[in-house]
DNA sequence: GTCAGTGCAAAGGGTTTGCAGAAAT
DNA sequence: ATTTCTGCAAACCCTTTGCACTGAC
């Protein structure tokens, strides 16, 4: 997986759109696709500053929202506290997020819950408009009881609950 | 439906848990159920001095707490902002929300997914533990353009989006 | 050189906590 | 009478805003 290229990729949308590359931005932008867990604001501050040791949070949570309104970054719903920020690949993914380290994956599948849809919408008089499906489980590393463990470079960061 | 019954329910319940029916608590409960709509706290707050005037937030926060550990009501994520509390009746309903009268219809149907839920498993060596599924729309009153120009009692507030 | 972007400090909103008084059992 | 519960005020987040300075173009 070409996290790198996909943070890239980001900066170059940016650019494109007419923002400016600065550092603040590459360091968050850096350090929200190099990841593959979802970051509260204060994380991204965290580890962003490797990059720019000037950040501030402030910065953070407009680059979180220009990124966010760019669609290149999706808030998410997670307990406690409510909002986290994952990269967005796909047009409407849904989420899977490790309980444990809070990996998040994201995946296509609107088409799989259609159905559903469909039958809520005979059975009710809803109009769907929208959705949201956000699965919360153990990752394949996060089941065995000692992960963890092994601690790698851009390794999601363990937070259990 | 009978709403009210399952406030009183929902008040008996509570009584069982050693919990003292004191009239905020009531009051309480009784907005939370005998609305088909998600309300924030501030909301609770407004509706709920109708029948306890001393009423304060910081009660309606605690005594929404305490339902949600009961498990009696049910906190869904809605934006903008986040918190809305709806009452809880199926063991692991999803939620139809209405964008416009926030109307929100609990349905079981964790079968439905399960299909989805497994192939994910398959697919992603993940292990699904928990799940949200939120769909958002509109409700068959809310449909149509003259929508929210019958006021009954106790109906979904209108709030548009 | 210009103007978008940044960081600080301070304001703002929602939620929680400490404590004395009120009320349910 | 006892003990839980309540309401107020104040504390505490997290997030946004105002403003002068910095830095990308």
């Amino acid at each position: 997986m070409p996290k790198a290229d996909s943070a890239d990729r980001a900066l170059e949308r940016l650019e494109q759109r007419g923002y400016r590359l600065t550092r603040p931005r590459r360091a968050v932008v850096r350090c929200v696709f190099e990841t593959g867990a979802w970051l509260s604001p204060e994380e991204v501050l965290e580890r962003a500053r490797s990059w720019c040791p000037s950040l501030g949070l402030v910065t953070v949570y407009r680059t979180l929202s220009l990124l966010e309104e760019e669609g290149l970054v999706r808030r998410i719903h997670v307990e406690p506290g409510c909002h986290g920020y994952a990269p967005a690949g796909l047009e409407h993914g849904h989420h899977l997020v490790c309980r444990s380290c809070h990996q998040v994956l994201e995946f296509p599948g609107t088409e799989d819950i259609h159905p559903l849809i469909d039958q809520i919408t005979r059975q009710t008089g809803f109009t769907v408009e929208d959705h949201v499906l956000e699965l919360t489980g153990r990752c394949p590393d996060c089941r065995e009881p000692d992960a963890g463990s092994r601690a790698q470079a851009g390794a999601p960061k363990r937070r259990d609950t």
